[in-house]
DNA sequence: TTGCAATATGATAATGATTATCATTCCAAT
DNA sequence: ATTGGAATGATAATCATTATCATATTGCAA
């Protein structure tokens, strides 16, 4: 997926013809630090990196990325260990993880692309994004 | 999905060849229940309806179910309260969910099956499971 | 069978990520 | 400038899950 770099206000990209909301300066800046991980990263992670851009309130950040999931912006995924994970929604990536020791190993394509784009069609939901994982057991852990 | 119903230990239809592990009594009843459940189930939910036929402690069943995980008898999936719902492996269930009323409407399709016995060749893992769930916003809640 | 070591179980305390509170600050529109 | 509503931050509370630890079972050898 192409991205323009550094867009004032992604949600243009997102959302076409829909009620417009203003994004505060610290919503916009987590997006932000958002767009440019390579990884997803935790609530409490992104309050470290934010902690040397832009200090913001632990609870906030965990308000605006709700906030940032109900207009379509951002996506999340929960761990093994329970935390959630949360990317830009451009981010479209996979991963094969292992029930015993966590690894997680990065899938090359998302074959989700399609039938999300049909169900967007089919079903009444304005659909944002998806999450896709296996599971099961790698070569090391083999019992 | 075809299943044999009631079979006395469903283990060999997973894993062929592979060390067998003998489930304790408390495990076999516990993922017959599974086996028996439409929908997935939480561990407290699964510790309230196995209250009545086989009471098992709470804790027991939470490492009853990460036993069964790990021998790829049991899925689970988070919800976006964060409870983790618990189901038979046979239970190939997808569905679309709404971030803001939480609503979830069961996919008819798996369009997974082919890409996880893909992958099964492919990696080194041996995969036991996937999640796939779409997220946005149902017609209800649409802003 | 009997005895023991390994494993499983239950009750309960502890953990930790997330959420609720609430006082304060910001913001937009009179 | 004034004001009502939304946003923020610090912090307490929540609650699903885990860790403990004492007790009960199980598997196996003597
Ligand atoms: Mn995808
Ligand atoms: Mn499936
Ligand atoms: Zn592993
Ligand atoms: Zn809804």
């Amino acid at each position: 997926m192409i991205l323009k770099k550094d867009a004032e206000n992604s949600f243009e990209a997102v959302s076409k013809g829909q009620p417009k909301p203003r994004l505060t300066a610290g919503q916009q800046s987590l997006l932000d630090t958002l767009q440019h991980q390579p990884q997803p990263l935790s609530a409490q992670a992104l309050y470290g990196v934010m902690r040397r851009q832009q200090p913001i309130g632990l609870a906030t950040i965990y308000r605006a990325l709700e906030t940032l999931k109900l207009l379509g912006l951002v996506q999340h995924r929960v761990t093994l260990t329970g935390e959630t994970l949360y990317s830009a929604v451009e981010h479209d990536h996979h991963y094969l993880t292992c029930l015993q020791c966590g690894v997680s190993v990065p899938l090359e394509t998302c074959p989700v692309q399609e039938l999300a784009a049909q169900l967007q069609g089919t079903s009444s939901f304005r659909i944002y994004y998806h999450t896709l994982e296996f599971f099961g057991v790698c070569e090391g852990c083999e019992g």
